[in-house]
DNA sequence: GTCTATAAAGCGATAGAC
DNA sequence: GTCTATCGCTTTATAGAC
């Protein structure tokens, strides 16, 4: 993928955290990447066709981010760390007022939004959330390994959803961010101890 | 208020659940309604001001049919009825696919997404979203009495939080709306759990 | 591949009659 | 209160030069 199409997409996901994706214009968006409107519609079809390639492209750096930061293993000092820890990180990564990450939860509840009256937006949707649930479950099972399966995706995908809740509560200032990583933090509690009654 | 101006609003709220905030042109409106754009702007000061209208018109309906269906106590057929299941069914009420519910469930959740652009939308917005945290966390506390009251405000407010992200995974394609029901039952019992253990 | 210039359409909002 | 007509700005998208 070429350069140009690259600082685009990053741009896009810019603009679409500033503005949202109604309030996105082909006009911004070119001076936000530093181009002329006409080579947006040399890269991209259209509008349609540019939001979901920049729905594409926040996953993937999501996942990317996301991936890092599991492999960063924490050097412990003296923490409970381990895979319950790892697992709050993951889920807290994306409560977090940093320019980057709010640009990412921004841009994926807009676009989520979007897909509401846009059907082409689903299949991208889809198939990023299914990623997201199989890995919170699969750091669910290092938590606690004895866990059926199934109880284990039921719980991931409870998380998730209650983590796009959360953030979407932050973002549009019901929530404080502090409140919502707590709310956050103590649903993860609440569903390892499910767990455990399970066995 | 004038019969035409609540026309106008429903109408609103009507188009808002097929296009979208984003996709709300005053003309569709106007269609809808069955009036003029012009008789719009003389009801309303300017699609922002429409707009917020709309929300709150949205929130007393949502309040009015969880009101009733609270109020319709359940004649008993055996089943384990009380409070439990009065919290479930209005916890599930929002998960239904009737016109009516679906429209509310849509237009609630565009506009707070809006409200992440638009300041001037989040007013109405933390006032209903108190007020359902407060109509769950009472439910609770008549399912688990002895529960301490920040527990229950806590609870609710995950509850209240799980239900808009499953609300907006079903809305947008991710979760079926069998699967966002099951989901949102099973965080119910969960929650109750957690409560018994505090004790 | 990238730009400037412009067409073409969309849409919010208002004027003015009734 | 309600309508018809229209203004005028905004925004998407394309033509054509380099």
């Amino acid at each position: 993928m070429s350069d140009r199409r690259t600082a685009i997409l990053e741009a896009a996901a810019t603009v679409i955290a500033r503005r949202g994706v109604r309030g996105l214009r082909v006009e911004e968006l070119a001076a936000e990447a530093g181009v002329s409107k006409a080579l947006i519609y040399y890269h991209f079809e259209d509008r349609t066709d540019l939001l979901r390639r920049t729905l594409a492209f926040v996953n993937n750096r999501a996942e990317r981010y996301t991936a890092e930061q599991a492999a960063a293993g924490q050097p412990a000092t003296g923490a409970p760390a381990g895979p319950l820890r790892r697992l709050e990180q993951a889920l807290l990564l994306e409560l977090q007022d940093l320019p980057h990450v709010r640009e990412n939860s921004t841009a994926w509840g807009e676009l989520r939004a979007s897909a509401v009256f846009d059907p082409e937006l689903r299949g991208e949707l889809a198939l990023a959330s299914v990623i997201w649930v199989r890995e919170v479950a699969d750091q669910l099972g290092e938590v606690r390994p004895t866990a059926p399966e199934s109880a284990l995706t039921a719980s991931a995908e409870r998380l998730t959803a209650l983590l796009e809740g959360l953030s979407a509560r932050w973002l549009s200032g019901i929530l404080t961010l502090a409140d919502a990583r707590t709310r956050m933090r103590e649903a993860i509690g609440v569903e390892v101890a499910h767990l455990d009654r399970l066995d």
